[in-house]
Formats: structure tokens, C-alpha cells, sequence
DNA sequence: ATAATATTGTTGTAAATGCAACATATTTTT
DNA sequence: AAAAATATGTTGCATTTACAACAATATTAT
């Protein structure tokens, strides 16, 4: 049917993706450094996340975070350093878990940080309209699925 | 016009593309070690990218990569040892470079792995109709535009 | 012409990341 | 009940990656 055919490696989606990625992830890193915060970009994240799944354990947490267990670890403990979030032993499923939750002063440094890369993300969105940013999540959405099936993450 | 709202960390395009392209990479990476090949997958796509330039010199070879300067030369320290590719002084623009052209050992180790790998990749490619991934190379090129517009990537 | 700047590639080093091994506790199997 | 398997988090290490400094050469500015 499809007349499958093998693409040299710049011409994969695999490629371009990376590539878009490699871009975005340069440009956020450029905004943080200029803006100076005191907490990593991946802090940040952990932050965020942590805001919106309070209760969340550590296992869960790395695979939002898109971290392993080891390193999501790591930037916990730089986080709870700070005092931007604590842990707890608690249970889930019987199991003994870390569990977490953002503090007062996380929440102070998670919205502080937000407002002021709201502007450059906000100046940089008008460049797509709404249909673009729906198609790419749906196509996303649908390329996740199906590579999900197939690859096990292991985390 | 478009309410202009910043999402969390997780429903951003940025995060759901580098997910995928996680999933993706660990893919290509668990094929390559399972299948046992001697070289590795960046050494792979250096041996592609030359192949289909002959003559490149090494930083238009990183910038086609997406690694830095220094790892590109190592992974060509790497391909020369085993004798899969040549490197040799030349000049562009009037400036001393180091070009480099794939061997003929070089070719068949490429065809070899290519062949190989052909059939994991069209199975996987199954899942997805022709326009979804046309749809999908559009979008990512005009994402990619926009950001190199803002972002250098200084290699 | 001399100095300053830019391009290309290499080396060294620090940071990030992933992975395997381990410790602990719980569940499942036998 | 004992043993094997599973889940969770930590530690150590090896690999990858990024980045800055350097060397060599060429271009541009003064």
C-alpha cells in the first residue's frame, strides 16, 4: 500500500523532532539563565508538578518528570535544600513511599518564576495560531501512543 | 484574540515533544543493541549524513548532528579508527577545514545496519498513515523555523 | 602593516544523565 | 512458612554532553 521506504536519518520525523526539541530547550535554558532564578529549569518542573499532584510519590514523579528515579532524587533533594518542598514517608498500596508537597515559600518561588517567563512564552506563542497548537497536540498525542506500546520506559 | 494562558509544565507542546522524542530515541537505541552492531547510533547517523555529503567538513557535520564541535570530532576520531570513514585537510572559503568522505568499508557497514534495521522500522512505520506523517513534517518544520529565528545554537 | 576579530578544530573539565547494584519492605508463589 | 519476585528509593560509576579555553589560520579594521 504505502510504498515503505527507508529516509536517510535528517529526513526522519525522529530528526526533526529532536531538533525542534534541542531548539525549545536552548531557548527556555537562554530565558532562565537571562532572568538569573536561583532553581534549575528542571527544578522548576519539579515544582510545578509537584503543585498540581500534591501527595505525588517519587516513582511518579520521575515519570512526569521524564527523569529516572536516581536524578529525580537528586533534584528533590536540592528542592527540599531549599526549602521549596518537603517529604514524607507515607504509604501507597501498602507500600512504603516518599511522598512530597510544595511549601509556602514554593509556591511564593513557583508563581514568581511563572509570572515572569509568562511574557517571553506569551510573545513567542503569537507566532502559532490556536489550530497549529491543537493539531500538534493531537498528532503528538497520537505518536506517544502508539511508541508507548511498544517501548517500555523502565522507570 | 487568543486568550493567552500558560500552561503547566506537563501540557506544554515542549514537554509532550520531548517525551516522544525520548520514547523514540530509546527505541532506535534498544534495536541497535539488541541487533549487536560495532558501531554506535550517533556513529550511525555521522556514517548517513556523510554518505549523502560527500565533502563536508566537521562543523557543517555537527550542525547537521545537532552535537557540539568537540563530540562531533570524536565520533569521527571513533569512525576513522575503524576505518569507515577518511578525513582529509581541505578548504572552504578560503579557510583550512577538515572535510571527510565515507570508505568503502564505510558504505558497506552502512548498508549493512541500514538493511538491518529497515524491517523494525517499516513495521513501526505501519502504524501511521502517509498524511499523518506529512502532517506531522509540516508542523515541525514551521515550529523549527520560528525557533531558529529566535534561538542560535552557536556550534 | 599591525591589531582586532572570526572560523575551525582540539583538549580539558564540569555537569547531566543513565544504569546497575544495593537496601528495605511488601507481595506473591511454592 | 519459606522463597521468590516486586516496588521503592539511594549510591556509585560510567557515559554523554555541554562549555570554555586554546591553537592555528584567515579576514577585517585601524
Amino acid at each position: 500500500m504505502t510504498d515503505i521506504k527507508l529516509k536517510h536519518y535528517t529526513e526522519n520525523i525522529h530528526y526533526e523532532m529532536e531538533q525542534t526539541v534541542r531548539l525549545m530547550k536552548k531557548l527556555q535554558l537562554q530565558m532562565f539563565q537571562k532572568l538569573g532564578f536561583d532553581i534549575s529549569l528542571d527544578e522548576y518542573a519539579a515544582l510545578d508538578i509537584v503543585s498540581i499532584n500534591a501527595g505525588i510519590c517519587q516513582r511518579d514523579l520521575a515519570k512526569l518528570l521524564l527523569k529516572d528515579r536516581a536524578n529525580t532524587g537528586r533534584i528533590l533533594d536540592s528542592l527540599e535544600e531549599k526549602g521549596l518542598v518537603t517529604r514524607f514517608i507515607d504509604t501507597k498500596n501498602n507500600r512504603l513511599v516518599k511522598k512530597m508537597g510544595i511549601t509556602e515559600k514554593g509556591y511564593r518561588k513557583l508563581n514568581e518564576i511563572t509570572k515572569k517567563i509568562e511574557v517571553h512564552i506569551s510573545s513567542f506563542a503569537g507566532n502559532f495560531s490556536h489550530d497549529d497548537v491543537e493539531k500538534m497536540h493531537e498528532m503528538l498525542k497520537k505518536f506517544r501512543g502508539h511508541l508507548e506500546d511498544v517501548v517500555e520506559m523502565n522507570i
